[in-house]
Order: structure tokens, then sequence, then C-alpha cells
DNA sequence: CTGAAAGCGCTTACAG
DNA sequence: CTGAAAGCGCTTACAG
């Protein structure tokens, strides 16, 4: 006996709808793409059968002839403890998804452990055909993504630079811009003495903020050193205490992210120092978690989501083989909370 | 002049393998698929070949004859503000796309503003044959999903009920246990007058919380107030305001969810009211969120990223026609922070 | 303006 | 144990 496999609904196809209307399937197949070659009163009747029917085209069809499979890649490569806290990702992930569903794109998604397997599974999905495109997100300085995108030609996007991409095209998170804002504050405020607490080293976007971050403080008349950390909570307090233990304490500190300057904050306080008027603290990257702890704290602010669909939208471009337009880097701002003030009072 | 497509590396294919390996594509097919009937010196020499020459499956190909995608998908019903801060959805997240990966099925991801939407989506993948079955988060107690995977028989488990389920596999949450441990955290600290923020009244899983809540306290011999909310930390907080201007104030809130808990705690702090001397706060969901804040809060603890990776594992078996080996809830447990205390100390 | 043919890269019966 | 045929549902040249 052959096994039933589970009915449901019968799919309409191509087929049906050319016997409907009375017509080649080559004629609906025109008539669906928009191809010219086709009386306008058949068209729409083609189209009217089709709307009727409810049809709709069966993907890996339209995949295997066209070679497209409608389909762009996020491989994000993050250590699994990572993933539970990540307003950045997600914000960009929604502002992606809206750019690609608008223009019909499906998006698929992969969580891997490192660039090294991100880069694998790029390739996998290359092969595979699984994809048309790729988005690439936290760049390193040595990433093994960019080569393998540039030697399988595959369509690719950075999100991220500038600096390490190679030929493709990318879309700055504008850290320089946000390290001015966060520089300009304190130094406005009075500070001197102003650390940072670096995300790692090998993200290009924490270079190129290192590298700002010490020119403008230069420029300002400020000192500054400059401590790494891995982006998380622990990494944020062991560089905390760190700083604060040292002969000349700061007056501010800078966090790369939201999770390490909270942290960051809760060893402060621990170590009894008071917030902002022993110690002030900025984040790069807002989130609620800078507005919910006490004192809440100064951040910069970008629209992710927005960078996000623009990344998306070039990506297409870059499919179709359209030029990409050049882009600017994002906009930002501060928001000036209860955590930073003038330094000594 | 005909378009040049980007060229890049040639994909092989299995006539390349046949070829190499001097058999027919057919046996070629069967030894990829693990087909009986063919010498296992052929088999074995037509993997090898495979290998060498790099070949991975035409996923377009593969899904047109075989009639499935390789994919499953998970459309997301958030209205777009909330999309920020979600914990739960990153856990349950990388949970369902390790599950997924490891047998080689591909995620596909949609965010949706609401369940119609959704339920929208997942006809449109099922017409487009995208997916060979989806995932169900965030039950509603109207919930059109149900009915349209079920008139479709696409294939789909449910991550959350009891109840609301229709016909479909469903992974309950432990909301009952959950509400178990909190009850019996806060009646064995003494306290008598226990209010409760709740989320959106339609979520399955709140429906079965709020049964289960008026049970304890009643056996408990304690009372208390069910205030609505929408999970949104304005919610939360609208919630606190009006739960503490009360004649009879609470000696504990319990929360639905971390983001409410923490907006609470900062209005009850705004009050006046001293956490936890004056008000306990226990949060119904764990997070950084609850570490984070000052005092930090009590709040019980799931492992969404398994409970995930065995509802996708689930998944796969329904989509293979194979039964699904029902599952008890998830475990949970409390983890005690310094919100809650014996209440009036 | 319209249609018959070929093909995308696989898998699934079926015949030897 | 092995292979030739047919077909999945589309699209892409090409001929009328």
């Amino acid at each position: 006996m052959p096994r039933t496999p589970r009915e449901g609904p019968r799919r309409p196809t191509i087929a049906d709808i050319a016997e409907r209307a009375g017509v080649s399937k080559v004629s609906v197949s025109y008539a669906l793409n928009g191809n010219p070659g086709l009386s306008e009163a058949t068209r729409s009747r083609i189209l009217q059968v089709a709307k009727e029917i409810g049809w709709q085209p069966n993907r890996a069809a339209r995949a295997l002839s066209a070679a497209r499979s409608g389909a762009c890649g996020l491989a994000f490569a993050r250590p699994a403890r990572t993933l539970a806290y990540e307003p950045f990702f997600n914000k960009l992930l929604a502002g992606i998804e809206a750019a690609l569903s608008a223009q019909d794109v499906a998006l698929m998604i992969q969580i891997v452990e490192d660039t090294d397997a991100e880069a694998a599974m790029l390739r996998r999905w290359w092969a595979e055909r699984r994809v048309d495109g790729v988005l690439l997100v936290d760049l390193r300085t040595d990433d093994p993504r960019v080569a393998t995108v540039e030697e399988l030609k595959l369509p690719a996007v950075i999100i991220g630079g500038p600096g390490h991409t190679g030929s493709l095209p990318f879309f700055p998170g504008n850290d320089a811009g946000g390290m001015h804002l966060i520089v300009e504050h304190l130094t406005s405020l009075g500070h001197r003495r102003i650390d940072r607490v670096a995300g790692s080293a090998n993200f290009a976007a924490v270079q190129v903020r290192s590298r700002i971050f010490k020119r403008l403080l230069t420029r300002a008349g400020a000192v500054g050193r400059v401590v790494g950390a891995d982006f998380t909570s622990l990494g944020g307090e062991a560089a905390t205490r760190k700083l604060l233990e040292l002969a000349e304490p700061p007056t501010a500190v800078v966090y790369d992210n939201d999770i390490m300057a909270v942290a960051g904050l809760g060893v402060a306080q621990e170590m009894g120092a008071r917030v902002p008027e022993d110690l002030s603290i900025v984040s790069f990257e807002d989130s609620i978690l800078c507005e919910v702890v006490r004192p809440s704290v100064t951040a910069t602010v970008r629209d992710v989501e927005a960078f996000g669909a623009v990344a998306a939208r070039a990506l297409i471009e870059v499919i179709e083989g359209r030029e990409v337009t050049p882009h600017g880097p994002q906009t930002s701002s501060l928001v000036a909370r209860r955590s930073s003030s003038r330094p000594g009072r």
C-alpha cells in the first residue's frame, strides 16, 4: 500500500491557470512575470484567474529554473552564551526582515559559534543555492567571511566598516560619530581623565572607535586609557574594577556597549564610588538596560532598525546586479541621563 | 549582448558525480540518499567522489522533486515596538535553530504585526512550499493560526498550551509550575496580600497563570488581585501605580515578565515604597534585567533554549509522519534575589 | 502577439 | 544489484 501523505487542499500550478484562461503555460509565466509580448487583455485575464484560484509560485520550481532562491541569509556568529540579550541584534533583524519581506524575499538565519563556522555556512548556502545573497554583521579585523564571499562571488553586503571590507559594499555604523558625541559630552562637562572599556579588539568597529577616541581626547587636552573587554557583563565588571583601582582613577568611563556599562555601574557602586559625582558613565549603544538602572545611563542612540533595512535593500540591489548607491554613516545622537555630570561634585 | 551573470566557481551536480564514478545519475541519487539496492562498493565509491568534488544538493531541485523544502518556518507576531528587548525570543530562537540545523533543516523567519498576519503568512509559506512545517509561539486564546494550519494540514507544533491547541501537538511552558514556585516563595515568607500584574489577557499562558494563581492563593489562605497589562514597561508602571494607590496595597507583587517587574520596581521606589521591606517583587521569567537592577529581582527560571530545541525536534517528527512523543512541561526553578523578603521589615 | 520545446537538478517508481 | 524514463513546476530562449 502506498503511503498516503497528508493531503490538505490542493495547490494550484500555472497549468491550472493556463487551462482556465485558455492559454499556454508559457503565456501564464509571461503574464505573471510582467514579461512583454502579451496583449493587455490576455495578461489581465491570466492575472485575474491566478488571483481567483489563489495561485502562488512554487518557490522550488522557480528557484530551479530561474537559478534564484528568493531568499537571503544572515548567519550570526555568537558564542551561545551571549545570545540571550541582544537588543542590537533584534532591532537589526527587524529592520532587515521588514525590508526583505517588502520585496518578497525570505530571510534564512543561522546562529554559529564563530566567523570560521559562519564562512563554512556561507559556502554551504552557496553550494546548496539556498540564498541569493548574504548580510555580514559584526565585521572582524581578520574576517574569513570577506574572502569567502569574494571567492564564491556570492552577493554580499557588510553591515559595518569601514576597513577590512575587501571589495564588498559596506554600511558603516557611525562609530566615529558616536564616539565624537560621547567625548564632546564628557569634555564639555569638564572631564579630563576619561577611560574606556572597549569591546573585543578583533571587531573592526572597536578598532575604529579606539583610533578616534585617542584622537579626540588629545584634541580636547584630555587623557585616557583603554582596557579591553569582550562585550559581556563579566568583562565589563573586571575592566571597571581594574580602572578604579589605579593610582589615578578616571572621572569618567566610556563603555563599548550597554551591558558592560551597566555591569560597570554596579561594580563602581559596590566599590563605593558615587555615580555620577565620583564617576560618570556613558554607554556606546542605548537599550532598556540603560533606562532601568539607577542612576540611568547616558548613551548614544542610533536607528538600528533603519540601519538594517538600508543594508538589506542594498543587498537586493547587488543581487540584481545594480550599482549600490554609497551610503553615509548612520546618524547618532546622545541621550544624557543621570549617570553623567560634571566631575567632582 | 546577453547579460553575463557573476560566475564564480562551478557548482557540481549529480551528473558530475555520475560521470566521474562511471555510474548513472540514479545510482548516485540512491547512494546519496541511503537507498538500498546498491552494492557497498559502488555506494562508497560514489560517496567518495561526491566528497572529493565538494558536491552539495541543490535544494531547489531536491525540493521540487521530493516535495520537501528542507526548511521550517517561525513567524513571530510582535508589534514592532516591542521587538528590541526579547531575551525569551532570543533563547528560544537559539534552541530551535540548533536543533534544526543539527538535522540539516533550515529556519525561515518572519516578523509580523499580529496573529492574523501570521496566519496569512503561514498560508503563503504553504502555498509557495517554502516550509515543510511551522512552529507556533505565543499562543493566544482565540488564535487564528491553529485553524489555519489544521485546514492546510501543514505540520505544526505549538510552543505553549495547554488549551486552545486544537488537534496540534503542544509543548507547555510550565506556567502552573512557575506560578507555584512564586506563590510558595512569597507565602512561606509570610505574605498574605499578593497582587499580580498579568500579561496580555489573550495569551493562553496568561490565562493558565491567572487560574492557578487564584487557586494557590486561596489554598494558602492569602488574597490577591490581578491587574492586566501588556508585557511592556509602560504597562507594568501603570499597573503598579494603580495597585500601590489602593486602600489596602499589596505586600508583594508578581509580574508576568521581567520587563514589567523592573518597571514596577522603578515606580514603587519613586512612590516611596522600600523594596523589599514595604513591597516584595517577583518576576515570572528571569533575564539580565532582573540581575542588574537594585535591588536585584527574584525570578523564576526555565531553560528556554532546551524548550525550543525539544519543540523543534518534535516538529521534525511530525513532518516525517512519526508520532510525537508527548512531553511534560519544562522544569522551572526560582532564583531568590534581593527584591523579596518577609513583609513589613 | 502567441506557443511548442528544452531544461534547471534532483527523486521516484518501474523494468531489467 | 543497476539503469532508462518520467516528472516535480517553473523560466528561458527560439520559432512562428
